[in-house]
DNA sequence: TTGTACGCGTTATCAC
DNA sequence: GTGATAACGCGTACAA
């Protein structure tokens, strides 16, 4: 008992190897008797078609992709399920596939157009800039979500949905100034030019420019854990580090709300009230910023919103029915339990 | 410009097709020279070997499948981290596979075996009670990883890796009562009998039953949100309700970790201190009960020796090295700052 | 409505 | 060491 074909289905059947395929496939041109039949004898011998035999012959495959990097971010769960529901309204198959964190998400997209045949594919995660060559090589519709492009205009060869984080993490900033706040120490993640965490460190750097305060180096902390730089771990130890320098400050941002997490678990252990002697802001609007102790303030991503638009978008441009673009959605600022006016000004 | 082939290449270069394939596939007898000058071709043009031809034809795959039920589970990314090195020194390929929480993991396995070649499978997290039928149809070796199965012995024709749910719930009730609880709620999960949620509610009555503490089902209190039934809104929510209710307990136990914080926030709202009013437990030893405040007494499962013996156990079957095995892993049970005695105790 | 034959892009098996 | 050629399992013109 080898591996089931087509070929045994349609023997067991007495009819040819298309019926069974026309069975299958839900072809016009078959008798429903016929087809129940085969049906009959496919559910009983357990047959199960081969896909990579599919996926060879096909040519609509009527199937987008969604390339994730990084399964630990909460946040695309809620999307891919968003992402589900208007793919499968359009009739649409769908694929998730993890791209690792040495893997470039281009060259795992490029591979899986021709495995699969897609129509379409949907980056969440990962760098926020790319080679255009392999760009150039990617022929079918894709778009970037959930990534702080900020991309010069020209011909649109792709969508990119994201929030500009730069800007949003000004806000932050801003707000913590408007409170009082003049040492504002941040947590970020390593400075190579393509992390999101260098886009929230120069938005950090612009509202502070823009008060004419200088910016202090002593009050920059980075994390150096390639692993997973977004962990409340390295927000704990960074804090700590922060807390021992001895270096004065009253405001802590961590641009992920799980660093603060742990940036709140450090001033704690410190004996630092938080919001009363330290305030802490966070960034992504995760539900866990809604249930610690103190509420985090954050700014949350409009992630639902904008998976919405990025599946919508993608299907739009596949039907032909729009062009691509480049769509920045604005982030909310939550002011929540974590922070308020610094002591001095109390 | 079409999609490029094997067939184009081998024109380019001027050699045959079958030495292209040897090029690509590392083959022995093909000389350095060519070797390389079919290497430089390829890079040059961007070649991209077609994955569903190959998987077609190809008889030796060295590939299994890592078959994951829950995204949302933030267990499953170190698990997969460890899969990856393990099965990676064994010079396997690896893919990962989403479930989704209506399609059976059975299901998709028997369809990917097909399509993929694989050589073995994993599953993480899913049901724990399989149709007989189906596990009889999938002919490669694979294990079940994280679900408390509670099978009867005899012929092993898989593998399974778990925690005794049951016992390390009983456990964490059982450290509740020595410290002097009585009334204890729990916060659980849908009664159906393949749930998690069900066993730790088992071991939950275990405990009070051994001890002639009548059950109490003012006390449980159980999730009916099939979306996501381990949220900390979900812990939120019913511990309100439990407050409400006006029943009396002294302690909270919650199924799941994040459902722990939700309850605590919520205990929180109303004014209870904790430990000191209100005890809480949760269940899992996730990154967050050590960094929330208060700290999570919890139960904490060693997924790392999981995932290590889950991939290990796999590859020495396949490798025909050993038989399959049912293994239970003793959990640890985590004392922090979220359980003291209770307040009449004091 | 149904069956036959060819081809999808690759790897494996031969000859050379 | 290298190049034809036959599969792999399925979809689809085309013929019946």
């Amino acid at each position: 008992m080898d591996e089931l074909t087509i070929k045994d289905i349609a023997k067991k059947c007495g009819v040819g190897i298309s019926t069974v395929s026309r069975a299958i496939n839900n072809h016009p041109d078959i008798s429903p008797e016929t087809r129940q039949m085969v049906m009959d004898v496919i559910k009983e011998t357990g047959f199960i078609p081969n896909n990579s035999a599919r996926n060879l012959k096909r040519t609509d495959a009527k199937c987008i992709a969604v390339l994730i990097k990084g399964i630990t971010n909460p946040f695309f769960s809620s999307a891919i399920q968003i992402f589900e529901t208007q793919v499968q309204k359009k009739k649409y198959a769908m694929v998730i596939q993890h791209v690792d964190a040495y893997e470039n998400e281009l060259d795992v997209a490029l591979q899986l157009v021709k495995e699969k045949r897609l129509r379409g594919i949907i980056f969440l995660g990962g760098a926020y800039q790319h080679d255009p060559e392999q760009i150039a090589k990617l022929k079918v519709p894709f778009v970037f979500c959930t990534i702080g492009t900020v991309q010069d205009t020209g011909k649109k060869v792709y969508s990119n949905i994201s929030v500009d984080d730069r800007v949003e993490s000004r806000k932050m900033i801003d707000y913590l100034l408007d409170l009082g706040h003049k040492r504002i120490a941040i947590i970020t993640e390593g400075t190579e030019a393509e992390s999101v965490g260098h886009l929230r460190l120069e938005g950090y750097k612009d509202a502070l420019k823009a008060r004419g305060i200088e910016i202090d180096e002593n009050l920059i902390y980075e994390v150096k854990d390639r692993e997973d730089p977004y962990s409340m771990q390295n927000g704990y130890a960074l804090t700590k580090k922060l807390l021992a320098s001895g270096v004065d400050f009253t405001a802590v941002f961590a641009i992920a709300d799980f660093i603060a997490v742990g940036v709140c678990r450090a001033l704690h252990e410190a004996g630092k009230r938080i919001p009363q002697d330290v305030s802490v802001a966070g960034y992504d609007g995760l539900a866990i910023g809604e249930f610690c102790i103190p509420q985090l303030t954050t700014i949350r991503q409009p992630m639902e919103a904008m998976a919405e638009k990025t599946a919508q978008l993608l299907l739009d441009v596949i039907a032909g029915k729009c062009k691509h673009e480049y769509i920045s959605f604005p982030a909310e600022l939550v002011e929540r339990e974590s922070t308020g006016k610094p002591r001095n000004q109390e």
